[in-house]
DNA sequence: TCTTTAAATCAAAAATATTTGATTTTAAAT
DNA sequence: ATTTAAAATCAAATATTTTTGATTTAAAGA
């Protein structure tokens, strides 16, 4: 744990900035309901998930971008589709287990 | 965990809502640092808190009210002091185990 | 090559959140 | 009663985020 979480002052700087960042991208109600349903249907492309989740494409591209800079999802590309999918592994460094669990299709 | 946390449809609405609320709150490099020094402090009041975190008193209420607000921190008014205190239990819900480690005195 | 479809990007507008400084409220001490 | 100190609140100014609609990029198929 102590070499990825530093606890001392000026470290602690960068720390909370990037937690900042991780945090803020999990702090939205449009942004969990895609995690949602990432969670269910595993990696979608954005025109299947645009209808599902009521959003114009832009907006959409908008909020995923987000996510995935946070590294709360990947994305892969193939042909003129991206798929993009969870980061279970991220989630579980970020989330308590109860809550993990409302992001991960085999638990509770 | 299923009476705390529905997973069905229209419930998820309402649950979603809860949570944005709840990580907006932490997600921001300003409250992360007040939060940390609770931890490190235990209970303060805003005006030994103020210099610590080298904020205007009435900015720091209006971010210790933030945190009040989604049950991240605690507050206990002694005559004219008001002393804050982290909620461990409500950021045991809502962290992994090693973020909440960070704020936790005890811990790691 | 031309057309079509998916998705990213962009700039302007709209909505939210934060900061600032002043004022108000409350309780304690003189 | 007055004064002082702590903290909350308020309104206006700033800053940041999100939405919107249009445009661009890139790949695939005709």
């Amino acid at each position: 744990m102590k070499e990825e979480i530093q606890l001392q002052d000026i470290s602690m700087d960068s720390f909370f900035e990037k937690f900042e960042l991780k945090y803020k991208a999990i702090a939205d109600k449009k942004r969990l309901q895609i995690m949602n349903i990432l969670t269910q249907k595993g990696a979608m492309c954005v025109c299947d998930l645009a209808p599902l989740v009521d959003m114009a494409q832009s907006k959409l591209s908008y909020h995923l971008k987000i996510l995935l800079d946070a590294n709360i999802i990947t994305k892969e590309t193939r042909g003129t589709w991206s798929y993009y999918e969870l980061n279970q592994e991220e989630l579980n460094h970020l989330l308590s287990h109860e809550l993990c669990c409302v992001f991960k299709p085999t638990c509770c």
